[in-house]
DNA sequence: GCCAACGTTGGC
DNA sequence: GCCAACGTTGGC
């Protein structure tokens, strides 16, 4: 199982936005970039992730959700009037894909971005890393099991014995 | 609103 | 295949 983070901008589709649809589920259409489309094709049923907010004040992580279908073709590229639409991508021979995810929970608090890049040991996290603009990336496991010890309001750094 | 970083496009 | 121009992302 790999763990993996997703970006959205919450005034077009945040977290409670998930939430309100049926299951709390929804396909992540949309994708247009060739390295985030191949780590959602590397997503497994069953992998969590985090669910991100930018381009808002302050953006961060809110929560987490799970994918539960695999990736498959992303059929707004096939619709001339979406926003997504391409017309290199085609039903035989699909260019974008997408999968589906559901909302696990909230987080009790956002983690900021601000407070991830105060992190020592997340420095080599793809999030926080210079120029980053992928909308899909990897977590790896040790920032994943951290920033789910800073929601709880425990902050590893202060757990450890001198 | 600014702008750095990055991906894509297209002329050559 | 190179690379300048351009568009987009997204933090600040």
């Amino acid at each position: 199982m790999n763990h993996w983070l997703f970006k959205s901008e919450p005034d077009v589709f945040g977290i409670d936005h998930l939430a309100a649809k049926p299951k709390a589920t929804e396909h992540w259409d949309g994708v247009r970039n060739y390295q985030a489309r191949n780590f959602m094709r590397q997503m497994q049923v069953g992998d969590q992730a985090f669910f991100y907010h930018s381009n808002c004040d302050p953006p961060g992580i809110v929560g987490i959700v799970e994918v539960v279908r695999q990736a498959y073709p992303d059929h707004s590229a096939w619709n001339p009037d979406s926003k997504y639409f391409d017309p290199a991508s085609t039903p035989d021979n699909p260019r974008w894909f997408m999968v589906d995810v559901r909302l696990v929970r909230k987080l009790p608090r956002l983690i900021s971005l601000a407070e991830l890049r105060e992190h020592p040991a997340l420095i080599d996290m793809p999030l926080v890393r210079r120029g980053n603009r992928l909308s899909v990336m990897p977590v790896p496991e040790q920032a994943w099991q951290l920033i789910l010890a800073m929601a709880q309001g425990h902050d590893e750094r202060f757990d450890k014995p001198l």
